[in-house]
This record gives structure tokens, sequence and C-alpha cells, in this order.
DNA sequence: AACACGGGGGC
DNA sequence: GCCCCAGTGTT
């Protein structure tokens, strides 16, 4: 039984390492890029960033779709745009107004480097980005991948850009049972194709990759292959192999942490922290939250009020949400605080935050989506 | 090489 | 509940 399994696979390889020798991958893809282009002129979606690609509007957009679906983007896109025409605008923008047009997307540090970089660009290179691979690399939030399409994309240069759309496309092409969570593959993946793609139509090239990966070649369900113009040529396909490849190392599993959030109203006004400048949500603000689920008399200490500083208190539902490599399993309290205790010296210098004015509260703050749960209670 | 870093959609 | 997404920076 075992042993039929091993023939199999062996036989399997060494079918592939014929295939190979024939017709080796550089030349598979070069083939394949013929029609590759050709479905792609007829295929590609309209997308806001295509319209007119500039180095920054390439640039924008790229940062924002690293990890994050298109569907999201477009409407974070158009906002961002507008308010941010240009790279002096990005590199001058208030790092509060910067959170706030971010707030929802994630990554936060993206938005950060993003406004860095543009510093720099403003600094160093007149208020351009620069037009070369390596000196793109250079900027803050800017990896082999984002280098890669903002020099093809943008400025025509023929360098790949590798993402996990043109991974998974060019493993099944191929019958890569390298793991593609490896950086030594994606690197090699990128000099195979340095020497393999077109080095006329490299930014259509690149984006014909993504294109059919994420419409064609898609991430969850089966492939549709039948709609593929690399059908006759994808040795995954040829082999049955599209269920096993790519091949990906399972993820780390998440943590749980209990937490206790707090919904604090006093008057007109509600109760906001400012987090930490490093790690998660950083710089961003919440309700006040603590590490554990609370009994009242704890919630009074961690507050650093009495109960006779209370109106209302409440127990509020549980709620749960997923980070990516954390997960909260949330309680909460609506706590409604006498008026006369928001007085200087008082309860205001003592409480976990500030307080605000809820209008603010909503139109000021970046308050991520992990806290919906709770800011509910306070703004309606 | 392993881990931190968000949020949402698809199945 | 699990997977993955037009990845990058840090340790």
């Amino acid at each position: 039984m075992e042993e039929r399994i091993l023939d199999r696979l062996y036989a399997d390889m060494e079918v592939l390492e014929k295939e190979n020798d024939a017709f080796p991958p550089v030349k598979r893809i070069k083939e394949a890029s013929v029609p590759l282009l050709r479905w792609y002129r007829r295929h590609a979606r309209t997308l806001p960033w295509r319209e007119s690609p500039t180095p920054y509007h390439v640039w924008v957009s790229e940062i924002m779709l690293q990890q994050t679906r298109v569907e999201a983007v477009k409407v974070y896109y158009e906002r961002f745009l507008a308010e941010l025409p240009d790279i002096q605008a990005l590199a001058d923008v208030e790092e509060e107004r910067l959170m706030k047009l971010w707030e929802g997307l994630g990554y936060y540090n993206r938005a950060r480097n993003l406004k860095r970089a543009a510093g720099e660009a403003v600094l160093t290179y007149g208020g351009k980005l620069p037009d070369s691979y390596e000196e793109l690399l250079k900027l803050p939030g800017i990896g082999s991948y984002t280098a890669g399409a903002v020099a093809s994309i943008a400025y025509g240069l023929p360098v790949p850009a590798v993402d996990g759309n043109v991974l998974r496309v060019i493993s099944r092409l191929l019958a890569s049972k390298e793991d593609i969570m490896k950086l030594s593959v994606k690197k090699k993946m990128e000099e195979l194709l340095m020497e393999a793609m077109p080095k006329e139509n490299a930014g259509e090239f690149n984006q014909a990759l993504m294109e059919i990966g994420a419409l064609v070649c898609i991430p969850n369900g089966p492939p549709r292959c039948e709609e593929c113009p690399l059908g006759g040529l994808c040795l995954a396909k040829r082999y049955q192999k599209t269920d096993s490849i790519p091949v990906k190392t399972p993820k780390k599993a998440r943590k749980v942490q209990e937490r206790t959030v707090l919904a604090v109203a006093c008057g007109s006004k509600v109760l906001i922290h400012k987090r930490p400048d490093k790690g998660l949500l950083a710089g961003l603000y919440e309700l006040p939250n603590t590490e554990g689920h609370l009994e009242e008399g704890q919630v009074y200490a961690y507050l650093g009020i009495s109960e006779e500083d209370i109106l209302v208190m409440e127990r509020l539902p549980e709620a749960k949400h997923i980070f990516s490599h954390v997960e909260w399993r949330m309680i909460g309290y609506y706590i409604k605080l006498k008026e006369e205790y928001r007085k200087p010296g008082n309860l205001r210098d003592s409480l976990p935050g500030e307080l605000v004015d809820k209008t603010d509260a909503e139109s000021r703050y970046a308050l991520p989506g992990a806290f919906k749960t709770y800011v509910r209670y306070l703004l309606h």
C-alpha cells in the first residue's frame, strides 16, 4: 500500500523531469506569455489605479493592495487620492488624519511608511519616486514585490513583481512542488521570471499574471481551468495536481486572549485612549481595555473610580475579534459616570484615557473595528 | 527562518 | 472554523 503511493510519486517526478528537459521552465513561461497577454488585453478589469498609472498612483495602490483584496481597496484608494493627490500632500499630511484615512484597512504601518517614503522622495528625489528598482527598494514599505510593480507598471522597466498570485500561477504552470512560503523559493521565482518575461511589456505581463491569479487560477476554490488561456501549457492541469499545488506550509495557530473593554460615557463625552506607538494597532485609538475578564469591582479599580462615581453600570455582550496572529475574546461594561466628577484635578486625571466629544470620537479619531461591538453603545 | 502586523470574504 | 489576500520589517 505504502509502496504503491511512493511508486506513483517517483513516476510523477520522472515524468516532470523529462517534461522539463524537453521544455524548460523559462521556455514554458515565454511560451505562456503570448496567450497570457492576449487574454489580459481582453479581460483586464477596469480599476481606479489603472486609469492614470502614474508612479504615485501605482505606488499608493500597490501598498493598499498588500494582503488586501481589490474590492476592499477601491473605496479607500479613491478617498485617499482625493485628499492626498500628490507626493507633497502625502508628505505633509498629519499622522492622525492619515490613520483616519487608513482606518479599517489594517496593517497600519503601511500608511506610516507611505508618508515616510513620501518625505524621502521630497528630500532626496525632487518630489518624485526614483525610477529604478534598486532605489525604490530602499524606500520604507517598498519590498521586492512593490519595487517590481512600480518599476514595471509605472516606468516600464523589465523586472518581475512576484506576489501570492504569481507564485500560485507559475507553480501550477510548472507543476512545482516547492514550498511557496519559503523566501528562497520566491527569490528563485523572481530570477526565473527576470529571464523569461517579455522585456517590452513588463508592466502588462506582471499585471496579467496577477489578474489571471485573481480571476482564473484563484486562491481558494478550485481553479477555473476551462477558462484558462494557459491550459495547454499548464503542467499542474495536465497531471491533475491543481489541488495539491502550490505547496504551502501551514501557519501557526493564533493565540487567544481574554480582554475586558469599557464603554465609558460622561455627559456628552466618551472615554478613549491612544495606543502605544509600537505593536498591535500602534498609535490608533481604543476604548480602554485590559487583559482578562474583569468583575465589576476590578473595573472600578482599573478606572481608578469608586462605586459612588457611577450613574449606570451594565454588563455588555461578549464579542470576538480575530487579528492575523491573535484572537481577542472580549466582555464589556457600559459605564455612565456622574457629570460632577468631570473637573480638573478630579476624575479626569485618574481615568485611563481622555474624555472627548462623542462626535469627535467618530469623525476625528481612528478607532479600529476590533472595538465596534462596544463603540455602538457609546455613539447611538 | 520565524514572527508581528488587520480586516474581511469565500467556502 | 479555516484559508487567503497585488507583503514588509524586525529579530
